[in-house]
RNA sequence: GCUGACGUAGCUCAGGGGCAGAGCGCUUCCUUGGUAAGGAAGAGGUCGGGAGUUCAAAUCUCCUCGUUAGCUCCA
């Protein structure tokens, strides 16, 4: 007998050889025709596999609407469009295959002088397409090791042999639908059916097992759905995903550049975009007076000494930008790529008592680093950007707490922006290999429970990322998605037990003896260009007032006002507003709706009316006439919104 | 750095061995207007750069630089 309990806690029984497609029948057969797969005991099985007799079994029946089965119609969909390239090319040899956040992938190796370009999708899509519509099963098979290898041997496919070495007898399955055989634990839908619309997205090479030292193999992207009106739906998010991109919008309102005569990575801020930057600046600073921090400034380029006693040199030095030679002396010097070790002289510069301590350097400091060419993106992924940087020296009972007021500015920050989809991660160190890391393990043990006791006690949600860490310490990392999904780090606080010893930092203690500081390094915006990136992209350009670089434009009805619209234009500037005067001969239709595109907040009318009345007519973006005032109150208003984004 | 794709006007893009194109933007002129597109004319290009094939190359081939999607990396 088989035993089930549904989700609503009704109980059946069933006989011996019951799938769970069975039970769905006996609900009805509308159900019976949606199943994908259903849930045993919170572990998915394949909608056809017969249910094990004795102890109660917790079944859920999964459709496409639970958020689960749909890396299983990824999953099944990966095999499929390995059954339709293995028909265009047969000596294909396939690895891995799974369902991923959107979709699926499946890596492949390809004869020698053969590849797949994205000319190939459509005939590809067409025969996954056509091989959907023969309805053919997914067929679970239990195969013994020896058999399996056999297999794979025959078909010389070292990559699942690999993959086989790592499986225990007893343990392996195969999946086959049509033509296609795959080394897969499963589970599937029911049959290929359920696929009624498919796209191939990108072709891409990816490393075997993600190593770069491995082979690179061919990666192809595909998503798929039971119906075609979702694809459509997905394929026009991705489209409107596109407009918010950060280097569409950033050129479209000229807020920064890149030119490669000075070099790539290397952004050109434009005097737009310099706006909303200095005004992150002059935000972040009043917020870090707050909190106790002083400013310091430190040159761009430090001593190669600086950054062997740093470990720097030794971990980056190869891949860094090259020294800069004296020409005298053999002395070298690098472009700074982070300004920690220059604040550790700056705290070494006098000593220290711990009535000192927390002691916080803060600065905007421009840093370089030799990116790989390849990883360069518009302005997340730089050869040359600026922190938002500060290092804090403290005792070892302040640490906890002063590490706590660090998340609060980060999280201050999030809020002012309207952040709220971000991850808080702790990234700690890769278990297995700690050769990557500087340090005792004693230090790093420290400062792993400091981050995690501190996440706690603020009950912030966190993910735990092991291998994440800096080679001097772990770190606390809030990640934003941009426009495509891809997730980025932004803030960043990191416990380091490691630099003070490097740079033997010291403070007297009340014992009278010398103590050394531990330091926390943190950046809540992380670097004022992958700020910005991501700020343009979550706001697609519409920027709350305080920061948005153009806030009023002023539009006069004809020549005859020009002069009233400057005297307006030096009024609003003197409030420290920032306008400016649209006097093309276009029609106030056509000045409106330029400013509606351009993303201006606020337009001023001026004609007849205005110039007898000493007023303005204001008009809010996207809403309507704002109506007659004056200066004064619009300014009144404007501080209002202002203050009102600020203050949360 | 690796693999694939792409570089045509300021921007978005069409063309694809035989005269360099469109829309938007820009300039000038006309229009002097009341809350999302007034009209006309004009300027603007070594078709990323170099080499080759050809009577002829923006177009085909190779090299190179850059951009881009992934992979790898990210102090």
């Amino acid at each position: 007998m088989v035993l089930i309990q549904l989700p609503d806690k009704t109980k059946k029984e069933f006989p011996k050889g019951t799938t769970s497609l069975d039970v769905a029948k006996s609900i009805s057969e509308g159900l019976a025709r949606n199943v994908l797969a259903a849930e045993i005991n919170g572990e998915i099985w394949d909608a056809d596999r017969e249910l094990l007799e004795g102890e109660l079994l917790n079944l859920k029946l999964l459709t496409w609407n639970d958020e689960k089965s749909k890396s299983l119609l990824w999953h099944s969909s990966a095999h499929l469009m390995a059954e339709a390239i293995q028909f265009f090319f047969p000596e294909a040899k396939f690895t891995i295959g799974p369902a991923i956040e959107n979709g699926f992938y499946y890596d492949l190796e390809l004869q020698e002088n053969k590849n797949i370009s994205s000319d190939d999708f459509e005939k590809i899509e067409k025969k996954m397409l056509e091989l959907a519509s023969q309805k053919n099963t997914f067929n679970r098979m239990e195969i013994s090791k020896e058999e399996a290898i056999k297999y794979y041997k025959n078909k010389k496919n070292k990559y699942k042999l690999e993959l086989l070495e790592n499986l225990e007898d007893g343990d392996i399955t195969f999946y086959s639908q049509g033509n296609f055989t795959d080394l897969c634990k499963g589970p599937h839908i029911p049959n290929t059916s359920f696929i009624k619309a498919v796209k191939l997205l990108n072709v891409a090479g990816a490393y075997w097992k993600g190593d770069e030292k491995n082979e690179q193999l061919t990666r192809i992207y595909g998503i798929s759905f039971p119906k075609r009106k979702e694809l459509n739906e997905y394929m026009s998010l991705l489209e409107e995903a596109k407009k918010r991109d950060h280097r569409r919008i950033g050129k479209e309102m000229g807020l920064f550049t890149f030119s490669n005569k000075v070099g790539q990575g290397l952004p050109l801020w434009l005097p737009k975009g310099t706006v909303i930057r200095e005004e992150l600046i002059k935000f972040m600073r009043d917020l870090q007076k707050k909190y106790g921090y002083e400013s310091v400034i430190s040159p761009h380029i430090g001593n190669k000494d600086l950054y062997i006693c740093s470990g720097h040199y030794d971990k980056y030095g190869e891949d860094s930008f090259q020294p800069i030679k004296t020409p005298s002396s053999k002395e070298e010097f690098f472009l700074k790529p982070m300004n920690c070790p220059h604040h550790c002289e700056i705290f070494k510069s006098s000593p220290k008592s711990y009535k000192d301590l927390p002691v916080r350097y803060a600065e905007f400091g421009t840093v370089y680093r030799y990116e790989q060419s390849g990883e360069l993106h518009g302005l997340t992924r730089v050869r040359g950007f600026t922190q938002d940087d500060a290092h804090i020296f403290v005792t070892e009972e302040q640490l906890e707490s002063e590490f706590k007021k660090v998340i609060d500015i980060v999280l201050y920050v999030l809020k002012v922006l309207n952040f709220k989809d971000y991850t808080a991660q702790i990234s700690l160190r890769d278990k297995e290999d700690k050769n990557k890391y500087i340090g005792s393990e004693k230090n790093w043990d420290l400062a792993e429970s400091a981050i995690i006791n501190a996440t706690k006690n603020k009950k912030i949600a966190t993910k735990i990322e092991y291998g994440e860490a800096a080679f001097y310490g772990p770190k606390l990392d809030f990640m934003i998605k941009d426009a495509l999904g891809r997730k980025w780090q932004l803030g960043t606080i990191q416990v380091d037990y490691n630099l003070p010893e490097r740079f033997e930092l010291e403070y007297i203690g009340p014992d009278n003896k010398y103590h050394r500081p531990i330091m926390i390094h943190r950046a809540p915006f992380g670097s004022l260009e992958r700020f910005l990136a991501i700020l343009i992209e979550h706001t697609a350009g519409n920027f709350p007032l305080w920061l948005i670089p153009e806030q009023v434009v002023i539009i006069p009805i004809s020549e005859k006002f020009t002069e009233y619209s400057n005297k307006i234009l030096k009024l609003l500037k003197n409030y420290e507003i920032r306008a400016r005067i649209d006097i093309r001969s276009e029609t106030i239709g056509k000045r409106i709706r330029d400013a509606e595109i351009n993303k201006i907040p606020y337009m001023i009318i001026i004609g007849e009316k205005e110039l007898e009345s000493n007023s303005i007519s204001v008009r809010k973006r996207g809403k309507e006439d704002l109506g007659n005032m004056t200066c004064e109150i619009f300014y009144n208003y404007i501080s209002k919104e202002i203050s009102k984004e600020l203050e949360v």
